[in-house]
DNA sequence: CGCAGTATTGAAATTTCTCAAGCCGAGTGG
DNA sequence: CCACTCGGCTTGAGAAATTTCAATACTGCG
């Protein structure tokens, strides 16, 4: 229950946010500046604990500093539904900014630390510099990529490809983050969450594994995934990252020039 | 192939997109008539056409005037996973204003007619008239909550429940659109489609659906669903349609309003 | 009338889940 | 240092769910 409350948000936060922002277009000095001047607060989450409850209407968006992050469905019965995992640089609950209530709850993995963004404050930075506006839009569309994502790997993929499509996926987000550690990664998971996510009991998440780790594909256990053979892996997953490619923006700011003019 | 255009959009399409937005916010006189001011071309799609395809990099977005549209993802095998449906209001593409290029692909269920609007408008629009921007950008909201539900119901939920929650949903946006014909509404989709969307074969979706008509819940037959108990249809779906109710962003404008004074 | 696509049904084959038991490694306390 | 516990991982085997295969109706339409 130990929120903490870091007053002084380093300039590391901001660092953050405005490379989060420049992955997809350029932004300008004045919409850099804006971005550092959001008002901030960090926090630490600690494992397992909720950030937002399903059924919640915050008032402040999340972005991830360090640890991972869940977002999940509760279902009738008390089980979960995972739904996405979210890493440093994320920012996994712009929506609220739109929705009327959270359909979902977001939590904890392991030990994180997260920066708490006003939606007033947003609000008025899409308002004034729309350059912005579009970079967080693309990020919400990138989410709904991945959910497309899932609902096909979860719907249409065997046991062995949907693990093996999840890794893919982790995997591939960490490196765009700088996230990997000699070619291993960060996955704070149990099987049986695994499962949660991929819609399958933890004993197929085990044995799905299992044929993963023997055919010399990856390894993982304890939290920590382990890629052997990144080239066979994706294509026993079916990967493709093209999902995760932002488009630049600078495309789109081409065709905003070009229709100011 | 034969892709009618049509040169002079009837005022109807503006209605329909004015009325949309409205739905998510409220328009100046300023907002509406920029949206008036939109060129759209109509298009009369046929049944099973595609409309986008994956890969693709489209310069218009698709409004659905009439018919019903699909999302679907192509997999190594050929085989389709759908991924929602569309009716008449809706902008099922809106997303390639913003992604690199289309990770799924976009297809008539039935003989349709569209309008296309094209990006660059679009995006002027949304750089002059943010207010604009935040109702379109809405809509991708709802669309990531749709996904994210479609996640949790082909995930873990059963059969049965799976059919009657797409069943319960299609019905209740159709009856959002007005577009209910005494209790029923189209869903122009066979057996096997449904079982492409749902992740289930279709010999699962026709014994799914044989229960939820013996039970007298409703009826599916010949791309028609009837609703007969939508009380006890939602409950054995565990269908709660918070997730389509978008925030009425009167709450978002007056943040906006406050936050400019 | 007959065709083509769709829906329905039964039964076998397969996958997946549930249940149960044993294992392993980390942390704890004697 | 060792016994103990706890959570997570692994494995086997029977039960249940699901898919596949195959055959039979149904329906709208030329």
């Amino acid at each position: 229950m130990a929120k903490k409350i870091d007053l002084h948000p380093s300039r590391r936060v901001s660092d953050l946010l405005v490379a989060k922002a420049k992955e997809h277009g350029t932004l300008s000095a004045a919409d850099e500046s804006t971005i550092r001047g959001i008002k901030v607060r960090t926090r630490k989450i600690r494992h397992g604990e909720d950030i937002v409850c399903q059924g919640e209407r915050p008032s402040a968006a999340v972005f991830v500093l360090s640890g991972m992050l869940a977002r999940y469905h509760t279902l009738p019965d008390g089980d979960r539904q995972y739904l996405s995992f979210h890493i440093k640089g994320d920012l996994p609950d712009i929506q609220s900014l739109f929705l009327r209530v959270m359909d979902h709850s977001l939590c904890a993995l392991n030990d994180a630390e997260i920066a708490l963004l006003p939606h007033a404050e947003l609000c008025q930075l899409f308002l004034t510099q729309p350059g912005i506006g579009f970079a967080f839009w693309s990020l919400t569309l990138m989410d709904a990529a991945m959910f497309r994502e899932a609902i096909t790997s979860n719907g249409a993929r065997n046991h062995v490809a949907r693990v093996a499509h999840l890794f893919c996926q982790q995997y591939f987000r960490a490196r765009q983050a700088s996230l990997l550690e000699r070619g291993a990664c960060d996955l704070p998971l149990n099987q049986r969450q695994l499962g949660q996510a991929l819609g399958m009991s933890h004993i197929s998440v085990n044995r799905a594994i299992a044929k993963i780790r023997n055919q010399g594909l990856a390894d993982f256990r304890g939290g920590k995934l382990v890629i052997a053979n990144w080239q066979r892996l994706m294509r026993t997953a079916g990967f493709d990252p093209t999902y995760l490619k932002l488009a630049k923006l600078s495309d789109i700011s081409h065709r905003r020039f070009r229709s100011r003019q």
